[in-house]
DNA sequence: AATAATTTTTAGATTTGTCTAAAAGTTAGA
DNA sequence: TCTAACTTTTAGACAAATCTAAAAATTATT
Protein backbone atom coordinates (compact mmCIF):
# COMPACT_ATOMS: atom_id res chain seq x y z
CA UNK A 1 0.00 0.00 0.00
CA UNK A 2 2.47 2.67 1.45
CA UNK A 3 5.02 2.61 -0.91
CA UNK A 4 8.03 2.93 0.92
CA UNK A 5 7.67 5.27 4.04
CA UNK A 6 5.31 3.93 6.58
CA UNK A 7 4.14 7.14 6.95
CA UNK A 8 0.69 7.78 6.63
CA UNK A 9 0.40 11.09 4.17
CA UNK A 10 -2.57 13.85 4.59
CA UNK A 11 -4.29 15.30 1.17
CA UNK A 12 -3.02 18.51 2.47
CA UNK A 13 0.40 16.67 1.82
CA UNK A 14 -0.58 15.11 -1.27
CA UNK A 15 -1.66 18.37 -2.97
CA UNK A 16 1.69 19.92 -2.23
CA UNK A 17 3.41 16.90 -3.82
CA UNK A 18 1.15 17.44 -6.90
CA UNK A 19 2.05 21.23 -7.07
CA UNK A 20 5.75 20.10 -6.98
CA UNK A 21 5.11 17.93 -9.79
CA UNK A 22 3.61 20.25 -11.91
CA UNK A 23 6.14 22.92 -11.07
CA UNK A 24 8.74 20.97 -11.65
CA UNK A 25 7.28 18.92 -14.77
CA UNK A 26 8.71 15.52 -12.47
CA UNK A 27 12.49 16.38 -12.31
CA UNK A 28 14.50 20.33 -11.33
CA UNK A 29 13.88 22.76 -8.24
CA UNK A 30 10.40 23.75 -7.19
CA UNK A 31 11.10 27.43 -5.09
CA UNK A 32 8.70 28.67 -2.16
CA UNK A 33 7.02 30.90 -3.81
CA UNK A 34 6.05 29.23 -6.87
CA UNK A 35 4.68 26.32 -4.72
CA UNK A 36 2.92 28.97 -2.64
CA UNK A 37 1.35 30.50 -5.77
CA UNK A 38 0.49 26.88 -6.74
CA UNK A 39 -1.17 25.93 -3.66
CA UNK A 40 -2.91 29.51 -2.97
CA UNK A 41 -1.10 30.11 0.10
CA UNK A 42 1.17 31.89 1.53
CA UNK A 43 5.12 31.08 1.79
CA UNK A 44 4.94 30.85 5.15
CA UNK A 45 3.21 27.86 5.34
CA UNK A 46 5.20 26.26 2.50
CA UNK A 47 8.43 27.33 4.17
CA UNK A 48 6.24 24.92 7.03
CA UNK A 49 5.11 21.84 4.81
CA UNK A 50 8.56 21.96 2.95
CA UNK A 51 9.84 20.58 6.43
CA UNK A 52 7.53 17.91 7.02
CA UNK A 53 8.13 16.62 3.59
CA UNK A 54 11.22 16.55 3.92
CA UNK A 55 11.30 15.01 7.58
CA UNK A 56 9.16 12.36 5.89
CA UNK A 57 11.18 11.84 2.89
CA UNK A 58 9.37 13.19 -0.03
CA UNK A 59 11.24 16.20 -1.22
CA UNK A 60 14.96 16.95 -1.04
CA UNK A 61 15.34 20.27 0.55
CA UNK A 62 18.28 22.99 1.48
CA UNK A 63 17.42 26.23 3.20
CA UNK A 64 17.03 28.94 0.41
CA UNK A 65 18.01 26.40 -2.56
CA UNK A 66 14.20 25.13 -3.59
CA UNK A 67 12.70 21.85 -3.27
CA UNK A 68 13.02 18.36 -5.31
CA UNK A 69 10.77 15.27 -5.52
CA UNK A 70 12.64 12.12 -4.34
CA UNK A 71 11.73 9.25 -5.84
CA UNK A 72 9.47 8.46 -3.61
CA UNK A 73 8.04 11.84 -3.66
CA UNK A 74 7.51 11.23 -7.37
CA UNK A 75 5.90 7.68 -7.31
CA UNK A 76 2.75 9.33 -4.78
CA UNK A 77 2.78 12.31 -6.83
CA UNK A 78 2.30 10.64 -10.14
CA UNK A 79 0.05 8.25 -8.45
CA UNK A 80 -2.11 11.17 -7.20
CA UNK A 81 -2.24 12.34 -10.92
CA UNK A 82 -3.30 8.63 -12.41
CA UNK A 83 -6.26 8.87 -9.89
CA UNK A 84 -7.64 12.16 -10.31
CA UNK A 85 -7.32 11.82 -14.30
CA UNK A 86 -8.86 8.07 -13.92
CA UNK A 87 -12.05 9.85 -11.56
CA UNK A 88 -12.47 12.89 -14.43
CA UNK A 89 -12.82 10.00 -17.15
CA UNK A 90 -15.14 7.78 -14.84
CA UNK A 91 -17.38 11.86 -14.06
CA UNK A 92 -17.52 12.15 -17.86
CA UNK A 93 -17.64 8.92 -19.27
CA UNK A 94 -20.20 6.64 -17.16
CA UNK A 95 -21.97 9.77 -15.01
CA UNK A 96 -22.00 12.21 -17.91
CA UNK A 97 -20.57 15.13 -16.37
CA UNK A 98 -19.03 18.14 -18.59
CA UNK A 99 -15.74 18.43 -19.52
CA UNK A 100 -15.26 21.95 -17.67
CA UNK A 101 -17.59 20.57 -14.08
CA UNK A 102 -15.32 17.28 -13.09
CA UNK A 103 -12.02 19.09 -12.02
CA UNK A 104 -12.81 19.83 -8.53
CA UNK A 105 -14.86 16.77 -7.79
CA UNK A 106 -12.03 14.94 -9.11
CA UNK A 107 -9.89 16.72 -6.46
CA UNK A 108 -11.56 15.25 -3.87
CA UNK A 109 -11.96 12.10 -5.06
CA UNK A 110 -8.48 11.54 -5.53
CA UNK A 111 -7.54 11.38 -2.19
CA UNK A 112 -9.11 7.96 -1.42
CA UNK A 113 -6.66 5.95 -0.69
CA UNK A 114 -7.29 2.00 -2.18
CA UNK A 115 -4.80 0.52 -4.46
CA UNK A 116 -7.45 -1.99 -5.16
CA UNK A 117 -10.13 0.76 -5.78
CA UNK A 118 -7.85 2.46 -8.46
CA UNK A 119 -7.44 -0.62 -10.45
CA UNK A 120 -10.57 -1.93 -10.51
CA UNK A 121 -11.95 1.82 -11.98
CA UNK A 122 -8.99 1.40 -14.44
CA UNK A 123 -10.40 -1.67 -16.00
CA UNK A 124 -14.49 -0.57 -15.42
CA UNK A 125 -13.40 1.99 -17.94
CA UNK A 126 -11.60 0.24 -20.07
CA UNK A 127 -8.09 1.54 -19.05
CA UNK A 128 -8.16 4.68 -20.90
CA UNK A 129 -4.78 6.29 -21.85
CA UNK A 130 -6.12 9.86 -21.92
CA UNK A 131 -9.02 12.29 -19.89
CA UNK A 132 -11.30 14.09 -20.97
CA UNK A 133 -9.33 17.28 -21.37
CA UNK A 134 -6.81 15.04 -23.30
CA UNK A 135 -4.37 14.82 -20.77
CA UNK A 136 -2.13 11.31 -20.50
CA UNK A 137 -3.26 9.11 -17.71
CA UNK A 138 -0.15 7.36 -16.46
CA UNK A 139 -0.36 3.42 -16.14
CA UNK A 140 -0.26 1.55 -12.85
CA UNK A 141 3.77 1.74 -13.19
CA UNK A 142 4.00 5.46 -13.81
CA UNK A 143 4.58 5.45 -17.27
CA UNK A 144 2.91 8.11 -19.29
CA UNK A 145 1.52 7.43 -22.88
CA UNK A 146 3.05 9.57 -25.66
CA UNK A 147 1.32 11.54 -28.43
CA UNK A 148 2.95 13.51 -31.32
CA UNK A 149 1.14 16.75 -30.79
CA UNK A 150 1.21 20.80 -31.65
CA UNK A 151 -0.62 23.78 -30.48
CA UNK A 152 -2.79 24.58 -32.90
CA UNK A 153 -1.03 28.07 -33.33
CA UNK A 154 2.09 25.87 -34.65
CA UNK A 155 -0.54 24.53 -37.85
CA UNK A 156 0.30 26.57 -41.28
CA UNK A 157 -2.26 27.75 -43.75
CA UNK A 158 -4.14 24.59 -45.20
CA UNK A 159 -2.98 22.13 -42.69
CA UNK A 160 -5.33 19.76 -41.18
CA UNK A 161 -5.17 18.79 -37.18
CA UNK A 162 -7.25 16.75 -34.65
CA UNK A 163 -7.89 18.40 -31.63
CA UNK A 164 -6.40 16.07 -28.37
CA UNK A 165 -6.17 18.13 -25.73
CA UNK A 166 -6.47 21.89 -23.86
CA UNK A 167 -3.30 23.61 -22.27
CA UNK A 168 -5.37 25.72 -20.09
CA UNK A 169 -8.42 24.30 -18.16
CA UNK A 170 -10.26 26.76 -16.99
CA UNK A 171 -14.02 26.47 -17.07
CA UNK A 172 -14.49 29.86 -19.30
CA UNK A 173 -11.65 28.42 -21.59
CA UNK A 174 -14.05 24.87 -21.59
CA UNK A 175 -17.03 26.24 -22.05
CA UNK A 176 -16.25 28.75 -24.78
CA UNK A 177 -14.79 25.16 -26.63
CA UNK A 178 -18.12 23.66 -26.14
CA UNK A 179 -19.81 26.29 -27.49
CA UNK A 180 -17.62 26.28 -30.77
CA UNK A 181 -18.01 22.37 -31.02
CA UNK A 182 -14.35 22.26 -30.27
CA UNK A 183 -14.47 19.01 -29.13
CA UNK A 184 -11.41 16.33 -28.41
CA UNK A 185 -11.59 14.70 -31.94
CA UNK A 186 -12.81 17.24 -33.69
CA UNK A 187 -10.94 17.50 -37.22
CA UNK A 188 -10.34 21.04 -38.49
CA UNK A 189 -8.62 22.57 -41.43
CA UNK A 190 -6.46 25.65 -41.06
CA UNK A 191 -7.73 28.48 -43.63
CA UNK A 192 -6.12 31.12 -43.24
CA UNK A 193 -3.82 32.85 -40.55
CA UNK A 194 -4.10 36.94 -40.28
CA UNK A 195 -0.70 38.30 -39.03
CA UNK A 196 -2.69 41.54 -37.92
CA UNK A 197 -2.88 39.63 -34.21
CA UNK A 198 -2.68 36.12 -35.01
CA UNK A 199 -5.69 34.88 -35.28
CA UNK A 200 -6.82 31.95 -37.36
CA UNK A 201 -9.67 30.93 -39.93
CA UNK A 202 -10.77 27.27 -39.33
CA UNK A 203 -12.99 25.14 -41.14
CA UNK A 204 -14.95 22.28 -39.03
CA UNK A 205 -15.52 19.45 -40.92
CA UNK A 206 -19.31 20.15 -40.88
CA UNK A 207 -18.30 23.40 -43.30
CA UNK A 208 -19.08 25.71 -40.58
CA UNK A 209 -15.96 28.14 -40.78
CA UNK A 210 -14.40 29.82 -37.29
CA UNK A 211 -12.07 32.97 -36.55
CA UNK A 212 -9.83 31.69 -33.18
CA UNK A 213 -8.13 34.28 -31.38
CA UNK A 214 -4.39 33.58 -31.16
CA UNK A 215 -5.11 33.17 -27.40
CA UNK A 216 -7.27 29.94 -28.62
CA UNK A 217 -5.18 28.32 -31.06
CA UNK A 218 -2.37 28.77 -28.48
CA UNK A 219 -4.30 27.01 -25.64
CA UNK A 220 -5.13 24.16 -28.07
CA UNK A 221 -3.11 20.68 -28.62
CA UNK A 222 -3.86 19.11 -32.22
CA UNK A 223 -2.15 15.94 -34.18
CA UNK A 224 -1.65 17.16 -37.24
CA UNK A 225 -3.02 15.14 -40.48
CA UNK A 226 -0.89 14.34 -43.10
CA UNK A 227 -3.19 14.50 -46.58
CA UNK B 1 -25.52 22.60 -1.39
CA UNK B 2 -25.08 23.19 2.57
CA UNK B 3 -28.51 22.68 3.90
CA UNK B 4 -29.04 25.81 6.30
CA UNK B 5 -26.18 26.68 8.02
CA UNK B 6 -23.28 28.16 5.85
CA UNK B 7 -20.69 26.84 7.77
CA UNK B 8 -18.76 23.84 6.43
CA UNK B 9 -18.59 20.55 7.74
CA UNK B 10 -15.60 18.38 8.33
CA UNK B 11 -15.62 14.54 7.75
CA UNK B 12 -15.04 13.99 11.18
CA UNK B 13 -18.09 15.82 12.32
CA UNK B 14 -20.04 13.88 9.47
CA UNK B 15 -18.59 11.00 11.48
CA UNK B 16 -19.96 12.08 14.77
CA UNK B 17 -23.11 13.15 12.92
CA UNK B 18 -23.74 9.49 11.79
CA UNK B 19 -22.71 7.87 14.89
CA UNK B 20 -25.66 9.46 16.72
CA UNK B 21 -28.12 9.02 14.32
CA UNK B 22 -26.82 5.25 14.63
CA UNK B 23 -27.52 5.43 18.46
CA UNK B 24 -30.79 7.10 18.78
CA UNK B 25 -32.10 5.63 15.28
CA UNK B 26 -32.72 8.59 14.16
CA UNK B 27 -34.79 10.14 16.95
CA UNK B 28 -34.23 9.99 21.25
CA UNK B 29 -30.73 10.99 23.19
CA UNK B 30 -27.47 9.81 22.93
CA UNK B 31 -25.08 9.53 25.83
CA UNK B 32 -21.31 10.46 25.48
CA UNK B 33 -20.08 6.79 26.54
CA UNK B 34 -21.90 5.38 23.60
CA UNK B 35 -20.51 8.14 20.97
CA UNK B 36 -17.47 7.55 22.27
CA UNK B 37 -17.69 3.84 22.10
CA UNK B 38 -19.03 4.43 18.84
CA UNK B 39 -16.17 6.51 17.12
CA UNK B 40 -13.80 4.53 19.08
CA UNK B 41 -12.43 7.38 20.77
CA UNK B 42 -12.37 9.00 24.24
CA UNK B 43 -15.59 10.42 26.46
CA UNK B 44 -13.32 13.62 27.15
CA UNK B 45 -12.89 13.72 22.79
CA UNK B 46 -17.00 13.61 22.44
CA UNK B 47 -17.47 16.23 24.89
CA UNK B 48 -15.69 18.49 22.65
CA UNK B 49 -16.73 17.31 19.62
CA UNK B 50 -20.58 17.92 21.12
CA UNK B 51 -19.73 22.12 21.79
CA UNK B 52 -18.78 21.98 18.04
CA UNK B 53 -21.35 20.59 16.95
CA UNK B 54 -24.14 22.39 19.01
CA UNK B 55 -22.46 25.49 18.11
CA UNK B 56 -23.05 24.47 14.54
CA UNK B 57 -27.09 23.52 15.68
CA UNK B 58 -26.55 20.49 14.29
CA UNK B 59 -27.39 18.57 17.52
CA UNK B 60 -29.56 19.71 20.65
CA UNK B 61 -27.74 20.14 24.07
CA UNK B 62 -27.61 20.12 27.86
CA UNK B 63 -24.62 19.86 30.26
CA UNK B 64 -25.14 15.85 31.65
CA UNK B 65 -28.04 15.33 29.68
CA UNK B 66 -27.07 13.27 26.56
CA UNK B 67 -27.61 14.81 23.07
CA UNK B 68 -29.90 14.70 20.13
CA UNK B 69 -29.72 15.47 16.40
CA UNK B 70 -31.66 18.72 15.14
CA UNK B 71 -34.00 18.56 11.98
CA UNK B 72 -30.63 19.86 10.01
CA UNK B 73 -28.45 17.78 11.71
CA UNK B 74 -30.87 14.55 10.70
CA UNK B 75 -30.86 15.39 7.41
CA UNK B 76 -27.06 15.29 7.05
CA UNK B 77 -27.12 12.44 8.50
CA UNK B 78 -29.02 10.82 6.35
CA UNK B 79 -27.21 12.34 3.79
CA UNK B 80 -24.37 10.39 4.53
CA UNK B 81 -25.96 7.54 4.89
CA UNK B 82 -26.98 7.80 1.18
CA UNK B 83 -23.62 8.62 0.43
CA UNK B 84 -22.08 5.50 1.74
CA UNK B 85 -24.82 3.02 0.63
CA UNK B 86 -24.77 4.44 -2.58
CA UNK B 87 -21.14 4.10 -3.15
CA UNK B 88 -20.92 0.58 -1.71
CA UNK B 89 -23.80 -0.10 -4.57
CA UNK B 90 -21.52 1.16 -7.18
CA UNK B 91 -18.25 -0.48 -5.58
CA UNK B 92 -20.29 -4.02 -5.87
CA UNK B 93 -22.10 -4.00 -8.67
CA UNK B 94 -19.94 -1.70 -11.05
CA UNK B 95 -16.51 -2.61 -9.87
CA UNK B 96 -17.11 -6.40 -8.54
CA UNK B 97 -15.96 -5.89 -5.32
CA UNK B 98 -16.75 -8.22 -2.71
CA UNK B 99 -19.65 -7.08 0.12
CA UNK B 100 -16.81 -7.70 3.27
CA UNK B 101 -14.82 -5.19 0.87
CA UNK B 102 -16.57 -2.24 0.75
CA UNK B 103 -17.52 -0.59 4.03
CA UNK B 104 -14.11 1.00 4.21
CA UNK B 105 -13.61 2.44 0.82
CA UNK B 106 -17.11 3.88 1.15
CA UNK B 107 -16.53 5.24 4.75
CA UNK B 108 -14.23 7.75 2.72
CA UNK B 109 -15.97 8.17 -0.82
CA UNK B 110 -19.15 9.11 1.46
CA UNK B 111 -17.87 12.29 2.41
CA UNK B 112 -17.23 13.45 -0.93
CA UNK B 113 -19.35 16.64 -1.10
CA UNK B 114 -21.04 17.01 -4.73
CA UNK B 115 -24.75 16.90 -4.29
CA UNK B 116 -24.47 16.72 -8.50
CA UNK B 117 -22.49 13.62 -8.30
CA UNK B 118 -24.26 11.80 -5.75
CA UNK B 119 -27.40 12.24 -8.04
CA UNK B 120 -25.60 11.47 -11.28
CA UNK B 121 -24.42 7.82 -9.17
CA UNK B 122 -27.89 7.20 -7.88
CA UNK B 123 -28.85 7.34 -11.76
CA UNK B 124 -26.16 5.82 -12.92
CA UNK B 125 -26.92 2.76 -10.10
CA UNK B 126 -30.32 2.72 -11.86
CA UNK B 127 -31.75 4.41 -8.35
CA UNK B 128 -31.08 1.09 -6.17
CA UNK B 129 -33.50 0.82 -2.83
CA UNK B 130 -30.86 -1.19 -1.12
CA UNK B 131 -27.37 -1.57 -0.33
CA UNK B 132 -25.05 -4.85 -0.62
CA UNK B 133 -25.92 -5.68 2.90
CA UNK B 134 -29.40 -5.01 2.61
CA UNK B 135 -29.50 -1.68 4.17
CA UNK B 136 -32.38 0.94 2.85
CA UNK B 137 -30.80 3.94 0.63
CA UNK B 138 -32.54 6.97 1.87
CA UNK B 139 -34.23 8.86 -1.29
CA UNK B 140 -33.11 12.11 -2.35
CA UNK B 141 -35.86 13.64 0.03
CA UNK B 142 -34.28 11.13 3.18
CA UNK B 143 -37.20 8.77 2.66
CA UNK B 144 -35.66 5.07 3.41
CA UNK B 145 -37.42 2.22 2.17
CA UNK B 146 -39.58 -0.15 3.81
CA UNK B 147 -39.95 -4.27 3.50
CA UNK B 148 -41.60 -6.58 5.79
CA UNK B 149 -38.67 -8.58 7.25
CA UNK B 150 -37.74 -10.62 10.24
CA UNK B 151 -34.81 -12.18 12.09
CA UNK B 152 -34.16 -16.01 10.49
CA UNK B 153 -34.06 -16.64 14.16
CA UNK B 154 -38.12 -15.96 13.91
CA UNK B 155 -38.89 -18.44 11.66
CA UNK B 156 -40.79 -21.46 12.67
CA UNK B 157 -40.08 -25.19 11.36
CA UNK B 158 -41.09 -25.91 7.88
CA UNK B 159 -41.36 -22.09 7.18
CA UNK B 160 -39.64 -20.64 3.90
CA UNK B 161 -38.15 -17.21 4.01
CA UNK B 162 -35.49 -15.02 1.04
CA UNK B 163 -32.32 -13.85 2.74
CA UNK B 164 -32.50 -9.58 2.49
CA UNK B 165 -29.79 -8.51 4.65
CA UNK B 166 -27.90 -8.95 7.81
CA UNK B 167 -27.78 -7.74 10.93
CA UNK B 168 -24.19 -7.80 11.80
CA UNK B 169 -21.41 -6.27 9.40
CA UNK B 170 -18.26 -7.75 10.11
CA UNK B 171 -15.98 -9.20 7.68
CA UNK B 172 -16.17 -12.40 9.52
CA UNK B 173 -20.06 -12.96 9.54
CA UNK B 174 -19.83 -11.68 6.04
CA UNK B 175 -17.01 -14.23 4.66
CA UNK B 176 -19.00 -17.01 6.58
CA UNK B 177 -22.09 -16.71 4.67
CA UNK B 178 -20.55 -16.06 1.75
CA UNK B 179 -18.80 -19.53 2.03
CA UNK B 180 -22.12 -21.47 2.83
CA UNK B 181 -23.88 -19.43 -0.06
CA UNK B 182 -26.09 -17.43 2.25
CA UNK B 183 -26.31 -14.74 -0.11
CA UNK B 184 -28.91 -11.93 -0.50
CA UNK B 185 -31.67 -13.76 -2.68
CA UNK B 186 -30.60 -17.42 -1.68
CA UNK B 187 -34.08 -19.31 -0.51
CA UNK B 188 -34.20 -21.26 2.55
CA UNK B 189 -36.53 -23.65 4.53
CA UNK B 190 -36.34 -24.14 7.99
CA UNK B 191 -36.26 -28.06 8.74
CA UNK B 192 -36.03 -28.14 12.54
CA UNK B 193 -35.08 -25.90 15.23
CA UNK B 194 -32.80 -27.82 18.08
CA UNK B 195 -34.13 -26.71 21.57
CA UNK B 196 -30.56 -27.83 22.89
CA UNK B 197 -28.87 -24.67 21.80
CA UNK B 198 -31.06 -22.57 19.73
CA UNK B 199 -29.33 -23.81 16.42
CA UNK B 200 -31.93 -24.90 13.20
CA UNK B 201 -31.08 -27.06 10.45
CA UNK B 202 -32.06 -25.28 6.95
CA UNK B 203 -32.46 -26.32 3.37
CA UNK B 204 -31.43 -24.49 0.07
CA UNK B 205 -32.65 -24.48 -2.83
CA UNK B 206 -29.94 -26.88 -4.04
CA UNK B 207 -31.12 -29.10 -1.31
CA UNK B 208 -28.27 -28.36 0.60
CA UNK B 209 -28.62 -29.16 4.31
CA UNK B 210 -26.88 -26.58 6.89
CA UNK B 211 -27.01 -26.25 10.75
CA UNK B 212 -27.05 -22.45 11.69
CA UNK B 213 -26.02 -21.76 15.00
CA UNK B 214 -28.31 -18.95 17.17
CA UNK B 215 -25.72 -16.47 16.99
CA UNK B 216 -25.91 -16.46 12.19
CA UNK B 217 -30.15 -16.91 12.92
CA UNK B 218 -30.06 -14.12 14.98
CA UNK B 219 -27.78 -11.50 12.50
CA UNK B 220 -29.79 -12.49 8.72
CA UNK B 221 -32.96 -10.14 7.69
CA UNK B 222 -35.37 -12.87 5.84
CA UNK B 223 -38.30 -12.23 4.20
CA UNK B 224 -41.35 -14.66 5.12
CA UNK B 225 -42.57 -16.57 1.78
CA UNK B 226 -45.99 -17.92 2.05
CA UNK B 227 -46.17 -21.20 0.88
C1' DA C 1 30.54 47.50 -3.39
C1' DA C 2 26.68 49.33 -1.29
C1' DT C 3 21.96 49.63 -1.28
C1' DA C 4 17.32 48.30 -2.68
C1' DA C 5 14.10 44.82 -3.84
C1' DT C 6 12.73 40.29 -3.52
C1' DT C 7 12.54 35.76 -1.59
C1' DT C 8 12.60 32.73 2.16
C1' DT C 9 12.53 31.61 6.86
C1' DT C 10 11.31 32.18 11.69
C1' DA C 11 8.32 33.68 15.55
C1' DG C 12 4.14 33.64 17.57
C1' DA C 13 -1.06 32.85 17.17
C1' DT C 14 -5.13 30.29 15.89
C1' DT C 15 -8.31 26.33 14.76
C1' DT C 16 -9.36 21.46 14.67
C1' DG C 17 -9.22 17.20 16.72
C1' DT C 18 -7.16 14.39 19.71
C1' DC C 19 -5.15 12.61 24.32
C1' DT C 20 -4.54 11.72 29.73
C1' DA C 21 -5.53 13.01 34.26
C1' DA C 22 -8.35 15.09 37.42
C1' DA C 23 -12.60 17.23 38.99
C1' DA C 24 -17.59 17.43 39.11
C1' DG C 25 -22.08 15.56 38.71
C1' DT C 26 -25.43 11.71 38.65
C1' DT C 27 -27.20 7.19 39.80
C1' DA C 28 -27.49 3.11 42.57
C1' DG C 29 -26.70 0.36 46.78
C1' DA C 30 -26.47 -0.53 51.47
C1' DT D 1 -29.29 9.10 53.32
C1' DC D 2 -24.75 8.50 52.66
C1' DT D 3 -21.34 6.42 50.16
C1' DA D 4 -19.62 3.90 46.01
C1' DA D 5 -19.60 3.45 41.22
C1' DC D 6 -20.34 5.47 37.11
C1' DT D 7 -20.56 9.07 33.65
C1' DT D 8 -19.47 13.44 32.04
C1' DT D 9 -16.94 17.58 31.91
C1' DT D 10 -12.85 20.41 32.44
C1' DA D 11 -7.86 21.34 32.40
C1' DG D 12 -3.78 21.17 30.13
C1' DA D 13 -0.90 19.24 26.26
C1' DC D 14 0.01 18.07 21.63
C1' DA D 15 0.23 17.67 16.33
C1' DA D 16 -1.36 19.41 11.88
C1' DA D 17 -2.14 23.16 9.03
C1' DT D 18 -2.82 27.63 8.59
C1' DC D 19 -2.11 32.88 9.24
C1' DT D 20 0.44 37.69 9.86
C1' DA D 21 4.43 40.18 10.99
C1' DA D 22 9.14 40.45 11.33
C1' DA D 23 13.86 38.90 10.55
C1' DA D 24 17.35 36.89 7.58
C1' DA D 25 19.30 35.69 3.23
C1' DT D 26 19.67 36.24 -1.63
C1' DT D 27 19.51 38.76 -5.95
C1' DA D 28 19.32 42.83 -8.67
C1' DT D 29 20.40 47.72 -9.37
C1' DT D 30 22.96 51.65 -9.30
MN1 LIG E 1 -8.60 18.15 -13.20
MN1 LIG F 1 -7.98 16.63 -16.54
MN1 LIG G 1 -20.65 0.17 5.09
MN1 LIG H 1 -23.80 -1.39 3.84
Amino acid sequence: MDSGSHNSISPTEENYLKAIFKITAGAGLASTNAIAQEMETSPASVSDMIKRLSRKHLIDYEKWKGVSLTKEGRILAITLIRRHRLWEVFLVEKLHFAWDEVHEIAEQLEHIASEKLIERLDEFLGTPKFDPHGDPIPDAEGIFAKRKQVLLSELNALETGVIVGVHEHSTAFLQYLDRMDLVLGAVLKVQEIFEYDGSMRIELENKTSLVLSSKVSQHLFVQRQKP
